[in-house]
Formats: C-alpha cells, sequence, structure tokens
DNA sequence: CTCATTTGAGACAACCATGTCTCAACCCCG
DNA sequence: CGGGGTTGAGACATGGTTGTCTCAAATGAG
C-alpha cells in the first residue's frame, strides 16, 4: 500500500522525465490504480501544486542550514565562502528531483507558490548581499542574478548529465567552479 | 493574408508564453482561421518541428560566422576571445525568440531535430577547442560543458528578464560576464 | 467585371484525459 | 473466522483538442 510520500516521490520522477504525463501514467508509474490516485489527490492539479510546495520544503530546509552557518560565520569571508559553495553543492544534489517542479508551467502559475518563491529568493539574496559585503562575490552584479545563474547551472549540468557529456559526480564541481571563477582562462 | 514566416513568427511568439497553446489559439494569434493554419502545417506536430528547423538555423548561422572570424583571428587569442563574445552576445538576442524550441518536448523527442543538435554542438565545442589552445578558456572544462553553461546562462536571463530582475539590455553583458569571469569575486 | 483562388466559419468524427462512480475482490485487525 | 476498510478494474459522462470537410464569402489578377 503506497504511502502518500511513496507516490508524490514516483509522480516526480515520472514527472521529471515527462512532464506531460497523464494521470492514468502517474498511477500505473506508483504502481497504484487511477481511482486510488484520485483518493490522494483530487485532481491533477493539486498533485502538481504538492509537488511544487514539497520543491520549496526543501528549498527552504536548505535556506535555513545555510543561515543558520552564516550566523556563526559572521564576517569571515572564508566561513561564508565554505557556506556558499555548501549551499549551492546541496542545490545540484536536489536539482535532478526537483527540476520539474521549478519549470511546470502550472506550478508556475499557482499564485501561492510563486509567492512563496520570492520570499526563498529573497532569502537567499540576503546571504549573497552578506557574501557580497565580505568580498566572496562580485559586488557589481544585482544582487538576485545570482540566484537566477545559479538556477541557471543547474539546468545546464541536469542537461549535460541527462546527454551524457559529463559524469553525474562531476556535476557539483563544474557547477561550482564555472559560477564562482567563470569558464574563461584567469 | 499571412505569409508562412508570418505564421511561423507569431506562433513563435505565442508559444513562447505558453508552451501548451492549442492550434486554435496559434491561429487566433496570427490572426488567420484555423482551417488556413491546417492549410500550412499539416498537424501541430509538424508546426513544432518547423519552429525547431528555424530555431537550428539561426544557431547555424551565427556558428557560420563565428566560424569565419575565427579562422580570420588564427591564433590570436584577443581575436579568438572578441568571436566568442561575439557569439554569446547573438545567442542572447536570439534566446528570447527561440527559447520555446529549446525546451518543448515534442522538439526534444525528433530524431533528426536532435542530431542536426548533435552537429551543431560539436562544431560550437570546435571553436571552443580553438579558444582553449589560444589560452582564451579553461582547459580543465570538458568541451562540452561550455555549451552548456552558456546555455544555463541564457535561460537564467530569460527568466531574470521575465520576472523583472535584470533590465533587458543588460542581459547580455551579464551573461557574457558571468560566464568569463563567474560570480566570484575576484 | 469575371472567374479562379484563397479564406473563414462552422460542422463533424475521433481521440484522449479528467474526474466520478460502482462493485467485487482483497487485506488485515480483532 | 468475520467484517470494516481499502483497493483495483472498469464504466461513464464531460470537456477539450485535433484533423477533416464543406460551403459561402472575400479577394485579387486579368
Amino acid at each position: 500500500m503506497a504511502d502518500r510520500d511513496d507516490v508524490l516521490g514516483a509522480a516526480q520522477r515520472l514527472l521529471n522525465a515527462d512532464p506531460t504525463a497523464s494521470m492514468a501514467a502517474v498511477a500505473e508509474a506508483v504502481g497504484i490504480s487511477r481511482a486510488t490516485l484520485h483518493r490522494h489527490f483530487d485532481s491533477r492539479e493539486a498533485l502538481l501544486v504538492e509537488l511544487g510546495t514539497r520543491s520549496l520544503d526543501r528549498w527552504e530546509q536548505r535556506l535555513d542550514e545555510a543561515e543558520e552557518q552564516a550566523l556563526e560565520a559572521g564576517e569571515d569571508p572564508g566561513r561564508l565562502r565554505a557556506v556558499l559553495e555548501e549551499l549551492v553543492l546541496a542545490y545540484v544534489d536536489d536539482s535532478d528531483a526537483f527540476a520539474f517542479a521549478l519549470t511546470d508551467h502550472v506550478i508556475l502559475a499557482n499564485a501561492a507558490l510563486v509567492e512563496r518563491t520570492q520570499v526563498l529568493a529573497d532569502r537567499e539574496a540576503a546571504l549573497v548581499a552578506a557574501a557580497q559585503e565580505a568580498g566572496v562575490l562580485r559586488r557589481d552584479l544585482p544582487l538576485r542574478w545570482f540566484g537566477h545563474v545559479t538556477y541557471g547551472l543547474l539546468v545546464a549540468a541536469r542537461e549535460a548529465v541527462r546527454i551524457g557529456d559529463i559524469a553525474p559526480r562531476d556535476a557539483g564541481r563544474l557547477v561550482l567552479s564555472s559560477l564562482l571563477a567563470g569558464v574563461g582562462a584567469p
């Protein structure tokens, strides 16, 4: 008997591979009947919103950890940098599982999720601001730009792994290095 | 009377905003009837494949220009770097128009388009290799990774502009600078 | 002006996904 | 063993999209 979380997990995996998968396909992937799936989630949209919420929960959790460590780090550039690096690596770990939620149009059209996304982006921007002041990040770039670039590199890594251009285990290093130092020769 | 190219252009604009738009919606956006739209394209898939082809045509065109300039540049690092910068800026200009084609699942599932994408990616990789040898790009990164990172930053810029976090006119500079130098403090 | 061509509007069948419902089979807890 | 609860299979109505077709109106070239 599939737990609600099992259902969400399997649905997430399937929808990551094929965002247009029907409820019937989701049910089959989970290993339950369509009727039972509808007993868990009233509608397809309800399922998608739940997946979006799940992704934001994880993001928030990562931010919680990073903020806590940032507090301990104070204004120490080295430690702040380490906090940021750990945060980005955590994102890379999560990106494969949550990529779907970040691009699906049903989810992106949900007002509550969009609003919460903005709140989290702001919290992230605060971390970035601290890092800028400590001299860890460039000061000539807009605060919010850092988050977008990070997201873009997660997209890049996910696709590169999918195609087979890079090994999964290299993704974190490549993202982090390209994010901080760029791909141009020093 | 809408030209076939007008149709493609309008369809591209609409599908960029809403990738799930129906043929009826496309026809309305173009300003023609559904029947006439079907006279241009047998099926929705045919329309999407045409859009994908159009995007790849543009990409190829940009590569043609870059390769020509790279030939003239020889092994001169400064000139090679300028060629790459111009290429990336051209991508930024195109990204808004062609973003849809790069993410749509129907298009990504088309074998011919995927194959052609690989060919173009290889040509791009050759440019990257030359730049690496000239000391313009880092040598410790996989050849194909550069293309992925560039693509990721295009996604980032597009989204940042859409949200309103950066001004459209700043997109090129931000992408180029973040791509080559990263967002970490020097 | 005339006629061939193109277009729009609408009807149409086919298909697919959604959401609801029923009922029989199953499970497991007592 | 018995019964309450859960599940699967399937039927069902509904709505939306696709692709085809017809026919009348509009268009434009000669």
